[in-house]
DNA sequence: GCCGTTTTCGGCCCGACTGTTTTCAGTCG
């Protein structure tokens, strides 16, 4: 699996320890040695800083999971960019048998023994092996086990993946939907459920008294290609989207317990477990059950569960083993923010540079929304593929905005805003007289993304000490699985927003999400304010702020850390700040 | 390899499903 780290630059990091665990896992002995340095992966990867700080300030043995041994490799890595132990386990095995781990359905033991054993050692080479019935020679292979081999190879080769959070959103929808009346309860789960930005398949947990007929129902869609497995209670189905879809069907009295499992994440639930047991209980999938007699404590909804366990409930965003646990135990978790809090969009385009809805229409769909007020922020003159305002546009829509107002056509108050460029040098894209006539202003980098670290912090800083800047906009630039997040020094960054008052932009554009949740996190520790917006180009994704509603409970805000839940007037004191 | 109010050893989540078995190993989530 390629390292999503919160920092790319521990990406490859993260992807040195995975690799050792991969190697472990087909040649060793030793089953927990490779869960070790996964963990630490996974720790490493949510870091929201480069690994080599911690090192700097000697803190890396600290971290969860990472020990003596693992630390050492992490140094090595930093320094040398190699480590010589897993230089060492490379030599046991041909690239190919790792590769082959990504196949579904196969295994490290599997790929080792089809590497011992077959002499295979690559992809193309299982293929012939199958093609040619060599695999069903081997002791506990048979036809079937060759025919899902093929089909795992050809999904691979498709592209097989993660995909983007909106995506499975409305499959997940669809799905509740059309399976709702054979079910007691139904609801999505897994990372869907915990809003994080990409999913790798849609889990959808149902009780029910008669999960026969929910079962049948799930495998006769017409949207499913193809039937994974099929049992009594649990049924995988491969859909001509592409996306894979989970079905969990159990009792009523189980649901909250299934739900709570099935959405995870794994981590939250290795902590909740242990709590569990610590309290003297046993958590599964069916319920939380008194240790020494099994009875039934709690099971049929997750407050019940989080309840008996002495807890606040954890909305599923914040399950992710960063601490809510804890926090929820000391009844100290953040009231977090909600859709229904955002009084009004702060980044919207319209036909005037590259959205497809006109000014008049984005004002209707925000007063259907039931907003107070929109601000409208179209390119500045930089942007000539988004056909961006230049000067003379910019001020004729500054009157048109005001003469919107004073028609009193709409009770929703439209905001004068810009998207204005970030220059190479940190200056903004128009003069101050401008920038002065503006409710606001957001600032984003739309170009020369790739500059080093020390230039693009010196860029954004100078960017921020500008007044005339209320917003930063989608900080990182990242587009999700098309390019990487932009690299500074997110400590000086982070401080100099919070110390000028410029509130950091979550958008909710389904392929940007930034911030992403642990640079938000990492943010608030700085005191930053922060704003929820759709960046839409058309009135229809208004809608997209729910994804950024999303993120920003992922990053642990409330309501009062959010500009754009106050009122209009506060709203444009706070801009201003 | 990591970890610790069961602490320096002995655990490390655990249940469903599949394909191959004839009681289970491997994979997945």
């Amino acid at each position: 699996m390629p390292a999503h780290a919160m920092d790319p630059a521990n990406g490859p990091v993260v992807d040195m320890l995975n690799e050792i665990a991969d190697i472990l896992e087909i040649t060793g002995s030793d089953r927990f040695r490779p869960l070790a340095y996964r963990r630490a992966a996974r720790t490493i990867e949510a870091l929201p800083k480069p690994v080599s700080s911690y090192i700097a300030e000697g803190s890396v043995s600290q971290l969860a999971g990472v020990g003596g041994a693992i630390s050492a490799k992490v140094k090595e890595f930093t320094t040398a960019g190699r480590v010589e132990y897993l230089e060492n386990l490379r030599k046991t095995i041909p690239s190919g048998v790792l590769e082959m781990l990504k196949l579904q359905d196969v295994g490290p033991k599997t790929a080792g023994r089809l590497f011992a054993e077959l002499r295979v050692t690559t992809i193309d080479e299982l293929e012939k092996a199958c093609r040619e019935h060599r695999v069903r020679g081997l002791k506990g292979f048979g036809e079937k086990t060759e025919e899902k081999m093929l089909q795992s190879i050809e999904f691979y080769r498709s592209g097989g993946g993660r995909f983007l959070l909106s995506a499975a959103d409305g499959v997940a929808a669809m799905l509740v939907e059309r399976l709702g009346k054979y079910a007691q309860r139904i609801s999505p789960a897994g990372s869907l459920r915990r809003r994080r930005e990409t999913v790798g398949d849609i889990d959808i947990i149902a009780s029910s008294a008669l999960p026969e007929g929910i079962m049948d129902a799930f495998a006769a869609m017409p949207e499913v290609r193809n039937i994974l497995s099929k049992g009594d209670t649990k049924s995988s189905v491969l859909l001509t989207n592409g996306l894979q879809a989970d079905l969990r069907v159990v009792a009523d009295e189980s649901f909250g317990a299934a739900l709570m499992y099935f959405t995870g994440s794994k981590d939250h639930n290795v902590v909740l477990r242990t709590v569990s047991i610590e309290k003297g209980f046993r958590l599964n999938e069916y319920g939380l059950f008194r240790r020494e007699d099994s009875s039934a404590v709690a099971g049929r909804s997750e407050e019940e569960i989080y309840g008996a366990l002495s807890m606040q409930y954890i909305p599923p965003e914040l399950r992710e083993a960063r601490g809510e646990i804890e926090a929820a135990s000391a009844n100290a978790l953040p009231a977090l923010v909600e859709e229904g809090d955002v009084k009004g969009d702060l980044h919207c385009h319209t036909d005037w540079s590259d959205g497809s809805s006109t000014l008049e229409e984005m004002a209707a769909a925000a007063e259907e929304r039931g907003y107070e007020y929109i601000g409208i922020t179209d390119h500045s003159g930089s942007e000539k593929v988004a056909n961006g305002l230049s000067a003379e546009r910019m001020h004729r829509q500054i009157e048109r905005i005001h003469a919107l107002n004073s028609s009193g056509r709409f009770r929703v108050r439209v905001l004068c805003g810009s998207e204005v460029d970030i220059l190479p040098d940190g200056r903004l894209d128009y003069d101050d007289d401008i920038l002065g006539r503006l409710d606001y202003a957001v600032g984003s980098v739309h170009s020369r993304f790739n500059m080093e670290k020390k230039e693009m912090t010196e860029r954004l800083l100078t960017a921020l000490s500008n007044p005339h800047l209320s917003i930063f906009g989608h900080p990182t630039a990242r587009e999700i699985g098309r390019r990487d997040a932009i690299t500074f020094d997110a400590d000086a960054v982070f401080g100099a927003a919070a110390e000028n008052g410029v509130l950091l932009e979550v958008d909710g554009s389904p392929s940007r999400l930034d911030l992403p949740d642990a640079l938000i996190i990492e943010a608030k520790k700085h005191g930053c304010g922060f704003v929820l917006d759709s960046d839409s180009h058309h009135r229809t994704s208004l809608a997209d702020v729910r994804y950024a509603v999303g993120m920003a409970r992922r990053g642990w805000l409330e309501k009062k850390d959010v500009g754009n839940t106050l009122g209009a007037a506060e709203l444009l004191k706070a801009l201003h700040a």
